[in-house]
DNA sequence: AACAAAATTTACAACGTTGTAAATTTAGAA
DNA sequence: TTCTAAATTTACAACGTTGTAAATTTTGTT
């Protein structure tokens, strides 16, 4: 009936027995070695070379080895489009970032990555402002959103669950119909004013006024353990270096300032300490200071600053285990609450005037 | 003689005329709509929706009509996987970025995606230390490379040119044997220091000492403007506001001091150029200053700096141009070379010791 | 009303995989 | 040697698209 039919492709697969074609390297879909290629080289049918790729048991040890070494001489890549197709699963995971500037975000992809790729998951990312539709075009297995659009969370949400994969929301926002990881950053500002409060510290002060759920969090922190909320402890501090450093150098120093500091994250918080030296201070001798967020960098400051954050490990664990775990179907117990920790280390002292 | 076979998927296909399935929005792979569901929906054929969803000019607009209301109603998503395997295209550029800290990364990353998406193409992107290999078993159409692993540059263009699409590198190396874009470091120093010299600055020194390129571009500046390079003049700074901030507060300012400076990049020289101002200097009075990368920050500083550096948004466009002509096969003139040009603001005037 | 030409729609192989069932080969026991 | 069970390999539909050729419908002439 079609014998008139033409291949669309009629170059295709003419890999011979002996004289291989070289794979030139450029353009899709047309010099790429396949299954079939290979199963060709091999002598053996293709659903023989997918098996032996794909580590079936069925297939003879000597086969699997024959295969794999023609896969490797011939750089073979698996095509993930047709795997996906066929299969249903692409093993990827989307990520999707609201922005590219603090270097946490470079930490968590990291981690996150580590964790996805030991669990047989690829990851890319996207920027939450260029559109997270291709995400769903590509029918990525999963997608993790980092908390973004604050100013509008009924949005985000409503766009997070009309995504067509299992997802779900890396942040301290909260919806009851949707999966979602919650790092608890009221409690962990609250163990940081305890923390210091234990150490005598009554007069607290925030140093960044741009995230509400920490400012929120530092004031209830405060009321919980029965602390005072002075007027001007906040120092005002966007999210950078520089914000931190010029929030503690504009302030003016009194007799009844706090006589302990918890930073914004952990730009804000080195920027504060670089300024709180300069002004004379000893940390944490004369101030103690804790800070957010427990990158690397925190422990290398001037001087080895206490923190408190989510356990960035844990935190890329735990959202690694539950994109599996929605994807597989398995009955994941969520909303996942990360409990950020203390770390101790240098910046924090008993306070002077309990001395 | 297959009378047995059973579908892998019974539950597929589901959507009766009238009683359309919901779409459960989770799973890839069984709830998602195709165009088959929609050609039941219509009552066409499936080419013909698939005609209608690329604008084939073949189909009545009537029947486009129908079948785009219909899979709006359905929230169709076309599968990028299917697609790919059908034509050969995905329309997916993939950038490989190095790192995620500095807000220039941002900034190209958002220009580049614009200029994709008006060409046809959307964009993802991987961090190169994750691994670049997914775009290839991706089969993307392109990938583009922020330059990066300069301390093994062999490598870096081997891994390049082993890519199986279209590739290029976007930074200052070359490479015969790849298409790149190069961004003229050297030239853009030399013109930031012609331009100094044009007002009457005859020491001019250079805050960091981190990127190789531009302190040889600030040496050989000096020479083919006839200016000494003095012992000193580098102030060293790595990359970040802080970096520049103190490489400027730590330097010992004498009567033959360099009456200009030029930073190394956006957030190295709003550091200095902050440091300059608590020391007292007026800028441009007492100190003409001119930064790398011009960032829309860059104006809103203390005072609107004067800057080098590529024009991001031509960039953004001779990148996509580039691996657009790429993936078409059309031949496409590299390598580019990219111009960094001077935007003058008010942080350079006449050299102090020439009024 | 009959026909040709143009406009529109349809059928279906192909893309590169996977997964199932069937076919073939090998090994072991009698 | 013959038979059976186990081991291994093969055949091929299916996944959701696209692009070509063929089929059908519509339109315009006479």
């Amino acid at each position: 009936m079609t014998d008139t039919w033409l291949p669309r492709n009629p170059s295709f697969h003419s890999i011979g027995q002996d004289e291989p074609q070289a794979v030139d390297g450029k353009g899709v879909g047309s010099g790429m070695v396949t299954i079939k290629d290979i199963a060709k080289l091999a002598g053996v049918s293709y659903s023989t070379v997918s098996k032996a790729l794909n580590n079936d048991p069925l297939i003879k040890p000597a086969t699997r080895q024959k295969v794999l070494e023609i896969a490797e001489k011939y750089q073979y890549r698996k095509n993930i489009m047709a795997q996906q197709l066929s299969s249903g699963k692409s093993n990827i995971i989307g990520f999707v970032l609201d922005e590219l500037s603090n270097p946490l975000f470079s930490n968590i992809s990291k981690n996150l990555h580590r964790e996805l790729k030991s669990r047989g998951y690829q990851m890319i990312l996207v920027i939450a402002g260029d559109g997270v539709d291709i995400f769903s075009q590509l029918r990525v297995d999963g997608c993790i959103f980092w908390e973004y659009m604050l100013d509008d969370r009924e949005a985000f949400w409503k766009l997070v669950s009309s995504m067509p994969m299992p997802c779900f929301v890396l942040g301290a926002d909260e919806n009851p119909n949707s999966p979602y990881i919650k790092i608890d950053r009221k409690e962990g500002i609250f163990k940081a004013v305890e923390h210091l409060k234990a150490h005598g510290h009554e007069r607290i002060g925030f140093i960044g006024n741009s995230q509400n759920i920490k400012i929120e969090g530092y004031k209830e922190a405060l009321q919980r353990t029965g602390l005072e909320f002075c007027q001007g402890s906040v120092l005002p501090a966007y999210s950078s270096w520089e914000d931190g450093y010029f929030a503690v150098r504009n302030y003016t120093f009194t007799s009844s300032s706090p006589t302990a500091f918890i930073g914004l994250n952990n730009l804000v918080t080195r920027g504060a300490l670089r300024a709180f030296i300069e002004a004379g201070f000893q940390v944490p001798q004369d101030i103690s200071l804790i800070g957010y967020d427990d990158l690397p960098d925190m422990q290398y400051a001037e001087v080895a600053l206490t923190t408190i954050g989510p356990p960035l490990g844990e935190l890329a664990v735990q959202a690694a285990e539950l994109i599996v775990a929605l994807i597989r179907g398995e009955d994941a117990k969520y909303p996942v609450v990360i409990q950020p920790q203390l770390y101790l280390r240098n910046s924090v002292a008993i306070c002077k005037e309990r001395i």
